[in-house]
DNA sequence: TTGCAATCGATAAATTTTTACCGATAAAAA
DNA sequence: TTTTTATCGGTAAAAATTTATCGATTGCAA
């Protein structure tokens, strides 16, 4: 039933979860279908393009009415796997850290998480949106223990490195990276760098182009 | 002297600023120059790719030796944009708000928060960091007093294109977004969307694809 | 029923991005 | 000095991604 492991380009998944809000958006609306063109009239994607992302999805459209919403905005989550339930654990509970876990879009995503971890003797013990706070020397144990694949470090560069050994070892493997310098993982894991500075580079040099308006 | 406003792809200037990161390192370990191979081998990309991103900077490297790295950096950051001295305001001072006014490394940048805003009471009037919350009432009055021409937008979705729209109104032509929904914004401004929900796509689709080793 | 308008999806073309190749050059070694 | 080696940068090829074209299908209205 279930497309096999086809190759969908980042940039394409990027896309598709971009669209899934905007779908959510329509459903809540009640919406029960929707066409390529107006997605592209509200998002201000080519139609096509559009179209081309979602046959990635596997679903089909109907001709002059587009595609039905439900079975659309499931696909997408079938495809990034947000159907499915993961827990996750989390390093580094500052102000980064506990945003993400008072981010309430994640249960959306079937993310959840199951642990915190910091090395702040006051913050160990406490709760954080329901979730407890260990002491990062306990990863590795904890990880194992519930069987938890993602990671999410969100310390400082220091320690990132050192913070994804231990999930690794205990049998995490995927990492998502909030921290600004790059860690390294086996080939057996894979990771996810979630850094400011990429945007930051793209809006910056938007802006200046934008001043620049001399030849 | 500056190179005229030639189009960086995005995705170029991305690894640029993930060179950046890079190269600051090796400074601060005392090297003098730099080259692609070097990259190549620790940054586990083409070497190739390096050096054609690095020649949209404009350095010119020497055979047997690379860049000087110096030099690298610096171009890399006029091309960034991140030599230029750029005041932002933020609106939302909650968990991430605080993380990105906490966060040392928008100095590099050339990134400085002169302003931050919130509706909430009890937090307007305080200072984050050093920078003052005031009521986002004022943020257009406040824009333009400081012209301000960066925005960051770290609040929920249901006011997000509120707050937008008041930026705009004081003049803000780039807008940082942090809010799971998109905005809107004039052609005479630029946006820049950094959502959780992108990365965490690509992170979730590699992490099953490593999952599913059947056929 | 017939004609019209909207939309899909397949195929193809265009564009962008990545990767390969190779001569030139600078530094180091012989 | 001459040879060897590493690396750059220009050009070309390959691959990936986006955009265009167009026939087929569906729903709606006449």
């Amino acid at each position: 039933m279930k497309k096999k492991n086809i190759i969908i380009p980042d940039i394409t998944l990027k896309r598709l979860s971009h669209y899934m809000h905007y779908l959510s958006v329509m459903q809540d609306e009640g919406e029960v279908s929707i066409s390529s063109t107006k997605m592209s009239d509200d998002l201000l994607l080519d139609p096509i393009q559009i179209r081309k992302d979602i046959q990635y999805t596997g679903i089909v459209g109907k001709p002059k009415t587009g595609y039905d919403l439900d079975d659309l905005i499931d696909a997408i989550k079938d495809c990034l796997h947000w159907n499915d339930y993961k827990s996750a654990l989390i390093a580094g509970v500052g102000n980064l850290g506990s945003a993400m876990l008072g981010y309430k879009f994640f249960e959306r995503y079937g993310f959840h998480f199951e642990a915190a971890f910091d090395n702040d003797k006051s913050k160990i013990g406490t709760k954080i949106n329901g979730v407890e706070v260990h002491d990062v020397k306990n990863i590795a144990r904890i990880a194992r223990k519930y069987d938890i694949k993602i990671g999410v470090v969100a310390v400082p560069n220091t320690v990132a490195q050192a913070v994804v050994d231990a999930m690794l070892d205990g049998g995490v493997i995927a990492i998502w990276n909030f921290a600004p310098h790059r860690v390294r993982v086996p080939e057996t894991a894979v990771v996810e760098h979630a850094q400011f500075s990429q945007s930051l580079a793209v809006l910056t040099r938007k802006l200046s182009i934008l001043t620049n308006t001399d030849e």
